[in-house]
DNA sequence: TTGCAAATGAGAATGATTAGCATTAGCAGT
DNA sequence: ACTGCTAATGCTAATCATTCTCATTTGCAA
């Protein structure tokens, strides 16, 4: 009932959608989802919602914490867990894989490049596109 | 007459609409421009231009590699010239002021990270989000 | 000059995301 | 358990940046 606790300390209701939205992140099969991936998989398993109300969710468990939203290469934006830990994300250009890594060295330069130009940071996004080297890549032929 | 010598390299005409664009890129006032800014500048120096047509002609700037494409945080994306050196950005959330700044340690660690964990590097984005520290910032009251 | 492919411009179309609104469903208090 | 009220949902319509369509214009090579 770790999803209850969840909901409540955000103020938000335990409703249908919500809970199913959240298992299925929580579920793990899938780290890194759009909007458009959330919604169908829950409409193939069964369950129905509301594209409106899958945007609606996600953008208040990020708001919540919950959620972590990245803009990978594209139009469309990815949500992930969030599980408390930082991290940056490389994505194959072939194939999509999304693999995640940390790096201390990077996150200090990061903060020491903005204070030494007079800003104090605040957030970051980083993305390494990339390629798998085969025979890993699934790439799509 | 370095413009005419990039088109012509490129392949492209040189008509008028392209080289208002680039003369609006390479006049300095800032680096870095919407569609939408290049367009209202355009129109505001007396220059009619279709933004179709600005929307092409910086697309078609990317690709011959007069350009560079960058995606700060938010919808529209900024282009720059491109002068050969490759950098990153840190964005004000204040008043939207961006410096520059290109660190050989981030960039080799990122290789690093990719390379072990089955990734060529091809390419990446980084993009830091801070706020400008007193009395720099133009913070809109 | 002429001819013609390439480029332009105006507006329609697209695709992701959000807003509006009538209907439904949590849930606090009986 | 029953009420009632507010928040949440699910349609649909609206936004907003960007791309597409296509009739008209323009650069430029012969
Ligand atoms: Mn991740
Ligand atoms: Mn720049
Ligand atoms: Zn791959
Ligand atoms: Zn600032």
């Amino acid at each position: 009932m770790n999803e209850l606790l969840h909901l409540k300390s955000a103020g938000l209701k335990s409703t249908l959608p919500r809970l199913k939205v959240l298992s299925l992140f929580e579920s793990g099969n899938d780290r890194h989802l759009s909007a458009e991936d959330v919604y169908k998989k829950l409409l193939a398993s069964g369950d129905d919602v509301g594209l409106a109300t899958v945007y609606r969710v996600l953008n208040q468990f990020e708001q919540a914490g919950i959620l972590v939203k990245h803009h990978f290469e594209g139009d469309k934006s990815v949500f992930e867990l969030n599980q408390g830990d930082h991290h940056d994300h490389i994505v194959c250009l072939q194939c999509g894989r999304v693999e995640e890594f940390f790096d201390a060295t990077i996150e200090q330069r990061q903060k020491k490049a903005a204070s030494e130009r007079g800003f104090e940071l605040h957030d970051h996004s980083l993305y390494i596109y990339a390629n798998c080297i085969k025979p890993k890549c699934k790439y799509k032929n």
